[in-house]
DNA sequence: TAGCCAATTGAAAACTTCTTCAAGTCCCAC
DNA sequence: GTGGGACTTGAAGAAGTTTTCAATTGGCTA
């Protein structure tokens, strides 16, 4: 058996699982960018910024082309703008419904040393 | 600012990310299941299945109740399914996209033994 | 209550992924 | 062709996750 599905599709998600890469994501929902851009919305290093961007492209999930000096990011698929709306929607209900979490998130907030 | 909310998809998605508990989502979308069934739907020790349900009862993914002397997980919203297949959707269009790999699940198909 | 089955937990070892920093490529302007 | 900016790469250590095994809990039934 080759790499079975359930195992392709844990490997995506764990691709989206890091928060700069979601991050990248996001930004790119509206539109291509190029690293620049990127850069000035996220916090990290430039090279940090690079190693995720390659890991999203490993995965197939942005492609990225060189215009002149800049390099240009897009997602590859409109479909994964999609499921980040789903994601957002589960976990805004999922949050919704667990007053107890939610309190634990603001408890933190004012708990802060 | 509170765990951002990129934060929280980031882990959302990372608790998605492991095959077995792909496993155990996909079986749970057509209705609840007693640990005992999860067991036979999936090839993983019962040890290690009982950690992967830990993790997705901690992120709110499952729900789990005691009957007698059997523990039945659910998946805690049905928005999971939705979540899922979207993301099966954007799999397949992926894979069908990068014809390598299609003609590589394909030949496994035809020589399964 | 003793013994058993179902499931879970704790903890250590094995494995992956993340961050960081220095070095490298590519392109453009001088 | 030298210098500089934009980005990427390699590699090493730090941090996090997964697996495994032994020990444990909870509920039944003899």
């Amino acid at each position: 058996m080759p790499v079975p599905l359930y195992q392709a599709k844990a490997e995506f998600f764990r691709t989206l699982g890091h928060p700069v890469r979601i991050r990248v994501l996001e930004l790119l929902q509206d539109g291509p960018l190029p690293v620049r851009d990127l850069l000035a919305g996220i916090e990290v290093e430039a090279s940090n910024l690079s190693q995720q961007l390659a890991v999203l492209r490993r995965a197939g999930i942005v492609t990225s082309t060189r215009e002149g000096s800049t390099v240009v990011y897009a997602l590859s698929s409109k479909d994964v703008a999609d499921l980040l709306r789903a994601a957002r929607r589960i976990l805004t209900d999922m949050i919704a419904g667990q007053g107890e979490l939610l309190a634990e998130l603001r408890e933190a907030e004012h708990t802060r040393p």
